[in-house]
DNA sequence: ATGAAAGCGCTAACAA
DNA sequence: TTGTTAGCGCTTTCAT
């Protein structure tokens, strides 16, 4: 049974040496056909197949990148994911997904490559992290940053432009008549407010059009979910406040938002219009769909990937040759990125619809 | 820089050897609590971290699973995914994350373990693979299978009945008065029959009513999403067939059938009463929520990391005791087993609702 | 309780 | 073009 045929043993069959079969297995040039015609049956034969940990080793690289997002549950970011694998794929690179809860203590631990110091680089959807936590990371593999969170350090961030997306939205809800705009899933009890770029987005436009943003038509949310969405529109309505659109952090807040409406007796888009943020598909099937904002996650994905492949030739490369200066540079100090990917509005029924 | 601390360096500014290193950071019991303090602290000044890939060459093992769904963008296998990230996260054990599209090459390379040959075990759900193509695989790593398909192979299969569950729908549509009910979501362009299971309880339990189970009121889909489910319920209703009530392979099917549904004018459950298969989360928030069948995604993922997890130690067993008999056999050859997750009936608005 | 040394399977200098 | 050999960093006998 193939209890491990290593190199040698495919070498000693072939009557080569270990250099040569690994020449044929690397698809190394210089073999004569006929060689590596007798390498090749012996590899057949012992059903040979690398041992990519020892390769590793060698080599000092894994081929793993590492996908940490919030939770995997939110459709955005399992298709994300899905996105992020098969873009990997293509530079052959295998990936490993986690998922951090947006705990702050998970996703430093993921920064620090918990469970993972087999990975060649990270992409990290980060909801708590604090600037502080990733001025102690202590990983030398390359890490990239996705989303809102910005931290002004020397790690490539790849976003949409949030406050944009946010205006544009917005600005769709006063072009289809409405004024009193909720946003739904805001997170006044910490700090660090992670959905403040959309909610800045949100507070600029209602003020370019003269209307008022008071923070009555902010409803918090615990979480990111149909559940916190439902919650923080049912709390909204309660405390008297019927906003005539509302604007949530993400799709299935919008969407939970809606079940609440609906069970209130409230139509979409008739008495509220709804728009969202994430355009998964779940809001296109809804028996109202959902207007949303639409990130490009296929270009999120690529330019994630890319950020690290780069990040990663470029310490191949030093380590290579010598003569590069900053091949012993701590990782990412080259210059961080700001990269952007785009966005667009998708109107559907919650915002026009005949509702 | 952390350009690789090794225990060399670690054991040479302890003064100390390599061995003894290596005992503290294995917490091997033999060591003075002097020494262990001693080495620490030159572990804690080098900022040493062990190199995992190193221990993986040296112990044969690397300490991931993999998971392969048909795709990751459906919500069910996506909380399924999360669910195993957190039960392998307990056994110290991460996961690789990998998404075939149903598509027979893609399991075929799975199975195989490409781009994952540094895996330990694989948890695979496969959609189209073939008993052939199991028979073929040459690879040592354990595998267990999850879902509807069986092979009769020496792999655990882990699954909940989906006969009872199917039967279990039925019978509560029969229960709420209806007599015409259709399915959605069967593969009748393809040999093996993906949700065969599903449609013999289907057939079974209309029969067993003495109704009949005609094939127009099986709708086939191409693939097991919302425009699957929508497309092939237009088609039904296009065909001219009026169901009463629709059971749906998986939760994305029925909703996007209930879409249609909505768009037609027909009122759900009024007209057509509907049932899933899944529970995802989707489901209890649409503004009709959806009546579904719910597998125990924590058991079916607690038990396809168990199964491995023992294969995987039957194995490090044999190795290290050569007495033990079986300790060369192929792995899976001892015995397959079949296990069973629990699901139940959870009922809401698109069978038992005011609509 | 600690040390010395072999070797996991592979790649990459360097030799021939 | 092919062979020899030295490690990659770790665990693990076998000594001491």
């Amino acid at each position: 049974m193939r209890v491990s045929v290593s190199l040698k043993d495919v070498a000693e069959r072939a009557g080569v040496s270990i250099k040569t079969v690994s020449n044929v297995v690397n698809n190394y040039r210089h073999v004569t056909p006929a060689m590596r015609a007798r390498v090749q049956r012996a590899i057949d034969e012992l059903g040979y197949r690398p041992n990519l940990t020892a390769r590793h080793l060698r080599k000092g690289r894994t081929g793993i990148l590492a996908l940490a997002v919030p939770e995997l549950g939110n459709p955005y970011f399992a298709e994300l994911a899905g996105a992020v694998i098969d873009v990997a794929a293509e530079h052959e690179y295998t990936v490993l997904l986690d998922h951090t809860g947006g705990r702050r203590e998970q996703e430093i631990l993921v920064s620090q490559g918990f469970r993972a110091q087999v990975i060649d680089g990270l992409i990290l959807s980060p909801i708590e992290l604090e600037r502080e936590d990733l001025l102690a990371r202590d990983h030398d593999a390359p890490l990239v940053l996705l989303g809102e969170r910005e931290y002004d350090l020397p790690y490539d961030h790849i976003a949409i432009d949030n406050v944009a997306a946010a205006r544009t939205a917005i600005r769709h809800l006063l072009a289809v008549g409405r004024s009193r705009i909720a946003f739904l899933g805001a997170r006044t009890d910490r700090v660090n407010e992670p959905s403040h770029l959309r909610l800045r987005g949100w507070r600029a436009e209602l003020t370019e059009a003269g209307l008022p943003a008071p923070d009555s038509m902010i409803a918090p949310t615990g979480g990111w979910d149909h559940a916190d969405g439902a919650a923080a529109m049912a709390r909204l309505l309660d405390s008297g406040v019927l906003p005539d659109a509302v604007f949530a952090y993400n799709d299935l807040i919008a969407i939970g938002a809606m079940r609440v409406l609906s069970e209130r007796g409230l139509r979409v888009p008739g008495d509220v219009a709804v728009v969202g943020f994430d355009d998964i598909t779940e809001g296109r099937y809804g028996t109202v769909t959902l207007t949303t904002i639409s990130p490009d996650k296929q270009t999120i994905a690529r330019l994630a990937v890319q950020s690290l492949v780069e990040r990663l030739r470029e310490t191949a490369g030093a380590a290579d040759d010598p003569e590069t200066p900053g091949g012993t540079r701590p990782p990412g100090s080259t210059r961080a990125r700001e990269l952007r990917a785009d966005f667009r509005l998708v109107e559907r029924e919650s915002t026009v619809g005949g509702g």
